[in-house]
DNA sequence: AGCAACTACTTGAACGTTCAAGTCATTCCC
DNA sequence: GGGAATGACTTGAACGTTCAAGTAGTTGCT
């Protein structure tokens, strides 16, 4: 493309911009696949299953309701209740009725803490390898901030449940720091 | 999780680190899904079949050998395949056995050009919106540069074909301005 | 009391990606 | 010049996600 395009009144992006766009998308690809497949690699799991053992694993008693978790994992309600399944098929976690409605809890079993447990670090590890240490401290903190001005377009919900739960004095409101 | 792993010496993030990466891991999971959302939307394809048409557009006699495209849109050979074969069935792509030995050409048809043209302002429309006028130019400038610095571990290949294609000389090696 | 609307979830089929073969020409080697 | 190895794909099954129902409690209206 590039040029050819017949763009009436679309303002192209120029190159300074297409620079930091081409990679920003392919950072975009490849990150999530490389996060996914240490995790597959060393725990047999994806990352969203990973998100659901870690939402469950700091909320009180271990468990949350479908609708809460889908929220904390940013899935679908759908997609939550399949890997559920596929999470108590290994009995890492463990579907309950709860008081009102069609409600239902899921908990963390004491074997998928303990899996969790094993696998956290792992993570952590390759959270390291691949970004923390690769960059400085004012650039990581530069990419932070600019993803979370991104996802204030992209999810806006989901930026303020995050601001809410993580440093909600420190984290400024536009410009923290 | 945070703190009650039991992480013998794993050094675990700090609350910057930790801030940093949250809204990064959710920007890299929330960004591919709305482009793709946008592209699905608006022309029924998604974003590595966006990368396969563009990758052709511009490129000589807009064909290709899988091998070098499979490259150019960063996938697997086997998933190519199964993406040139959807679009072959719609008429944009057109499958021609190249000269040597069992090498195949893509080439982009006229109707896929004139179908690409069509979806490209839209795209970049998109990628206006959710990204480059959101942020300032020099924000846009660091998150393009981290970026990079984190692609050159996950998959430095790419990182250089990307420096070899765009701005060779502007783009430096290490810390472009 | 009866019925619609809503909320909370589950399920099955369709779709795209991955993974493990399979195909077929070419090249290298003895 | 036959046979193994290599390169360039294709194909089919398995898996996870999405999408469109479906189920079942709860609430509100009349």
């Amino acid at each position: 493309m590039a040029d050819e395009v017949h763009a009436d009144e679309v303002s192209w992006l120029d190159p300074d911009q297409l620079w930091a766009w081409m990679y920003l998308v392919a950072m975009v690809e490849a990150l999530p696949a490389a996060l996914d497949a240490q995790l597959k690699r060393d725990a047999g799991i994806n990352r969203f299953e990973y998100m659901i053992l870690v939402g469950l694993s700091d909320s009180p008693d271990r468990t949350m309701a479908m609708s809460r978790l889908a929220l904390a994992a940013s899935g679908s309600l759908s997609r939550l209740s399949h890997a559920v399944s596929r999470l108590a098929s290994r009995g890492w976690v463990e579907r309950r009725a709860a008081g009102t409605g069609r409600q239902m809890d899921v908990r963390l079993t004491d074997t998928g803490l303990a899996r969790l447990q094993e696998i956290a670090p792992g993570h952590v590890r390759e959270a390291r390898r691949l970004v923390v240490d690769v960059l400085a401290p004012d650039e990581l903190a530069a990419l932070g901030r600019a993803a979370r001005t991104v996802l204030q377009t992209v999810s806006p919900g989901f930026v303020a449940a995050l601001d809410e739960t993580h440093a909600p004095g420190a984290a400024g409101d536009d410009a923290p720091t």
